[in-house]
DNA sequence: CCATCATATGCCCATATTGGCATGCGTCAA
DNA sequence: TTGACGCATGCCAATATGGGCATATGATGG
């Protein structure tokens, strides 16, 4: 193996909500569970496209489906998203300082720059 | 153009961070600024690979860079990762729900079954 | 049993990546 | 000025995607 891609998407919820139709998809989910066809009109998309996605979401964990007569019904579980608000938030106190740390930078240049 | 891949991954945030190595630059920059071959060793990767990696994360804005000497200084700019933070925040209330209504479902299927 | 509806898949194409390597470029020290 | 250092890039190889289409699968209703 000489190159490599990008993990696989069904891999890890990080990846599987990179796709912007997917975070769609679940946004849709929010208000209850849907079958594939309903999806795929609700966001434009081709039935197959969404069932594709839907296949990510799943093995993901994000999405369940349950076979509802000849439809299948899809449903959140929300549960994979956890982790990704948790490691953002590990963030949260860097949103604000942000801008400071900036200012500090300005200020070591103008130091800097007097001293030469 | 007949098939598309996916957006480029130095247009959003949500795509910068699938890269797991990426996810431990940021994590790394919080314990503040540091070169590029620092970071490459940190994290067992060669030093293209690190600029590569960091060129992304500078694209969305989630990390700032400045010359020192013969050195690049990277630094953290974790502002992009609230939208990140908000959107995955907007599920919080399924996260516990989940179980419930997997037991709906449950609850729901053996009543089918009674009825058959 | 048959036509139809609802989905999932397989295939092909064009693209987006990531990694390895070599190399260009600017900076600093002797 | 020259050589070493620190980084960014370019190029190529191997892969993972996402979309469009056709088609296999399954279940339902007559």
């Amino acid at each position: 193996m000489v190159g490599m891609a990008r993990a696989a998407t069904t891999s890890d919820v990080f990846n599987a909500i990179a796709e912007p139709q997917r975070r769609q998809i679940l946004v849709l989910l929010r208000a209850g569970e849907r079958p594939v066809t309903e999806l795929a009109q609700e966001l434009g998309m081709t039935q197959p496209g969404a069932s594709k996605h839907l296949r990510v979401l799943r093995e993901v964990g994000l999405v369940r489906d349950r076979k509802a007569g000849r439809q299948r019904l899809y449903g959140l579980d929300a549960r994979g998203l956890q982790p990704v608000h948790e490691w953002t938030g590990g963030f949260e106190q860097f949103w604000n300082a942000s801008f400071d740390r900036l200012d500090a930078y300005v200020q070591d240049l103008k130091q800097t720059r007097q001293k030469e």
